[in-house]
DNA sequence: TCCTTGTCAAGAGCACTGCTCTCGATTTTA
DNA sequence: TAAAATCGAGAGCAGTGCTCTTGACAAGGA
């Protein structure tokens, strides 16, 4: 990490993560839109005008911010779709639980990610790479499990059409092979898996499904079946 | 509306709508977090202060605009839900369409009450009725439907255990006689519909199934068909 | 009709924010 | 060693939510 470079290179990387340290703690317990670069740099004992030379605005805190978000949620479906299951389905219900595990908690830097987006700020390109980490993660679990013939619809799902094919094409890259019948559900479950994070932790679910352990069980469990994988 | 009253109270509900008015413009054009009470004073040609006759605190402005937004999107749902269909399948597919259709012609303020919650922020009460509003909307024509015998779920679903029982039976009191089994599949098709709609507006769909027409189609019709309504 | 009471907009002011610019001091590079 | 790049500190600007006081006005009872 600190390889060779001057001693100003390492304090500056140093301090770069120092302040990003600071603002994930600020973030924990205060919310994302409150976030204040003055409030960081008085925790860190300098003051607010040499935040700037680390990071040029807010937004650019932010969005160093949410890519280390997009990272760790990414890297807890990926470690814990690393381990071994005896079937398909125990992988895809580990990684559908370790998602819902890091959402709760880190609860406003899941927000940050999948909430309402800042309001004046445009994710830069960068973050699309780290983002995508986390799906793949799932299609990679149904990729394998086809190429293993453990898939297996029940119903006759109807053939996608329309713009479908060629959107589909793009995920097939990642899940070659894959049917496109199956690649789209897949999608479906992808969305209704955040949803209902999403609804779990902005409190849509309360007075209905709360606590919504089983709920979150079965509903993985049901959606699973749903891509095929019984 | 205008019963009565004296001249001041009539002044006093007229220019409390002005400011709820104006207070929906600036949501439309900026964001939610950006919305400045001093702004929407400077475009009402009054002095900031005297906002705070109408509005305690920025909160209470936010909580009026959160329960309009339920309402009107509640609204959208019910009108669309109102109309003659021969199936409920149809039903079902065009409440889904109007929900994403003022999603995507509100998106701030559906942003506002289905994105992440205000940092500090707590959804009082008054905000409980009004979000119940779609989600029944979905209950009474799937209760509907499987009151004229239109529901057949085509799988073996597994009956719900652990808490689940019990919460559905909060939800069975707006759907009687509904089987807990497709109870619980239209709570996930729920969180399916407003997942997408989140990912498409929020943009976690760019790059994939971006534009979503196509996607949206399909995965309303299939995630129907999972809850039995062929 | 007068007059008390309650309501109202206005203005000043506090503490906070993101951000910019300048100024010396220090470090790196040539 | 000298030039160049980088750094923290400080002042300052424009904006924010919110509070308090002041004086004007309208409503309703005597």
């Amino acid at each position: 990490m600190n390889a060779g470079r001057t001693a100003r290179e390492r304090a500056r990387a140093e301090l770069t993560e120092e302040i990003k340290a600071a603002a994930r703690r600020q973030l924990a317990t205060e919310g994302a839109e409150s976030l204040s670069l003055r409030a960081i740099s008085r925790e860190l004992g300098m003051v607010s005008s040499a935040l700037y030379r680390y990071f040029p605005s807010r937004d650019d805190l932010l969005t160093a911010l949410i890519i280390d978000a997009y990272d760790a949620l990414g890297m807890a479906a990926e470690s814990a779709a690393a381990k071994d299951y005896e079937h398909p389905l125990q992988a895809w219900l580990a990684v559908c639980a370790a998602l819902r595990e890091w959402a709760r908690t880190n609860p406003h830097e899941y927000a940050l990610i999948y909430g309402s987006p800042i309001s004046g700020y445009q994710a830069p390109q960068a973050t699309v790479e780290p983002a995508a980490r986390t799906p793949i993660v799932l299609l990679r679990i149904v990729s394998q499990a086809h190429a293993e013939g453990w898939l297996k619809l029940l119903d006759d799902a109807p053939e996608p059409t329309g713009k479908l094919p060629e959107q589909l094409d793009v995920i097939a890259e990642i899940a070659p092979g894959v049917p496109h019948r199956i690649l789209l559900r897949v999608v479906i479950a992808w969305t209704q898996l955040f949803g209902m994070i999403s609804f779990e932790l902005f409190g849509q679910l309360v007075g209905t499904m709360d606590p919504a352990d089983d709920f979150y069980d079965a509903a993985t469990r049901q959606m699973a079946k749903f891509i095929g994988l019984s």
